[in-house]
This record gives structure tokens, C-alpha cells and sequence, in this order.
DNA sequence: AGTCATTTGCCTGCATTGTAGGACAAATAC
DNA sequence: GTATTTGTCCTACAATGCAGGCAAATGACT
């Protein structure tokens, strides 16, 4: 499979699911992003890009049981695939490539 | 001005741009992308990338004087504003908050 | 039982970005 | 003057980003 591209959302999906671990599902997700970046997404917003994700192969998901908990329906469980993860690795290592040497050079202004 | 929200994309060619520096215009700046990601963009992708950034005021162009050279057409040279420099920290900043703690978890498989 | 609030998922639509291909411009070489 | 080289821009379409509102499922209250 050829490495899907990742937009600057997506990938801070992935990253936001893999915080998460074994009981990422939306909420948890939207928390995790709000947490790291400052920023606040709508839910709409996050399923839309869960749904792209998961038909890029980049996610697997399962719907969990329905709780027995206050307002119960049923959750969808995500997971993040191999290839999504080697995305993931190479977006990074392009970036920091690009930053390299230059964070000195940037400093001396702003 | 609020920052402006930066794609994937749109923050590789400022980033490329920095490295290129002063001398910056699309062909070099090509290079630079090329070099660093291994992603081979058409000219034409740039260019709308540029007008987009520039729009946004991410960027400042000036034209330069026709060249005496063998295909000599007036170049284009692109600045990063202080804005989008300070977009850029921040975007990197928070791959970064997401990153961190990740690597030991993932190398363990893949 | 019948509402009501609560938690979560999902659909629909529009805005913004990503991307390519080719037209067009200006200059040199012959 | 026509071919070649180096560059810029225009057009069009695909992919992503984003939100608002509706639907489903459950416990709580009366």
C-alpha cells in the first residue's frame, strides 16, 4: 500500500488516538486534541475526519458494548493501523528535517 | 491578526522557504521540498500555494530585476512575515506536545 | 408510562487546501 | 525569426477541514 497523505488534522487525530490508547473513542479524542494543541474541534468536525481515516486505512474501529451508564449509547472504539503509524513516522521526520538548523537562525528575531 | 491556519502543506513551502532564504523563488524552493521530504511537487502546486500564503499574508513577494542570463525572466522572491513564523512555532510546538512520550511506545512494534 | 436531560454517534453541506497541466512571458542562442 | 531555456500564472478538480443539527440509547424524575 502506498503511504496515504496526511493532512495537519489527520495527523493530529492519529497522534491525539495513540495518546489515548485502547479506550480511544471520540470524547476522549476531542479532550486529548484540545489538551496538546489548544485547540477546540466539534464533534462533527472529528467524526467526519474518523470516518476519512478509517477509509484511507489508516483506523480500525469497534463499537463497544452500550454501557449501563448515564447516557449510554453505544461508543466506537478506534485503533490506529501499521501503515497509518509509517505515515505518521515519515511526516515527522520530514518536519524536523525542514526545522533543522533553523530554529537558531528564527530565535534571534520574533 | 489571529494566526492563520496553516495546512500540511502550506507549512512545508514556509518552512523551505526560511532554508532558501533570501534568494527564495519557486525553482529553489522546489528543490528545498524536494530535497527534504522526497516529495516531488508540480511547479504549478506551488505557485497556488504561494498566491494562497500571500493572500493570507503569511507571505511578502517582491519581483527582482530580469536576469541577464540565457532564459531570463523576472523572478518572484518570497519573505515569511512575522506572523506566519509565529503560526509556524506554534503548529510545531504542538506536533511536538503530541510526539512527545510517543517514540518509546511505537518503536516497540512496527 | 411518559417526558427529560445526558452522552455519544452520524449526516449533510460548505469552506479551505492540495495538486496538476498547460498556457503564457521574457530573454538568449543560432 | 524560431527554437530553447527559465519562470510565472490560470484553470479546474480532488481532498481535507469544519460545524450544526438530528438521531439513538440510556437513566432519572414524576
Amino acid at each position: 500500500m502506498t503511504e496515504p497523505y496526511l493532512g495537519e488534522f489527520e495527523q493530529t487525530v492519529l497522534l491525539a488516538i495513540l495518546r489515548v490508547g485502547d479506550d480511544a473513542y471520540a470524547i476522549p479524542i476531542l479532550d486529548q486534541i484540545h489538551e496538546h494543541t489548544g485547540r477546540r474541534v466539534a464533534r462533527g468536525a472529528l467524526y467526519t475526519a474518523l470516518d476519512r481515516l478509517e477509509a484511507k486505512g489508516c483506523l480500525r474501529s469497534r463499537v463497544g458494548e452500550p454501557l449501563a451508564e448515564r447516557g449510554g449509547r453505544a461508543r466506537r472504539y478506534y485503533t490506529v493501523t501499521p501503515g497509518a503509524l509509517r505515515a505518521l513516522k515519515q511526516a515527522r521526520a520530514s518536519l524536523l528535517r525542514l526545522w533543522r538548523g533553523l530554529e537558531a537562525r528564527l530565535d534571534s528575531k520574533s
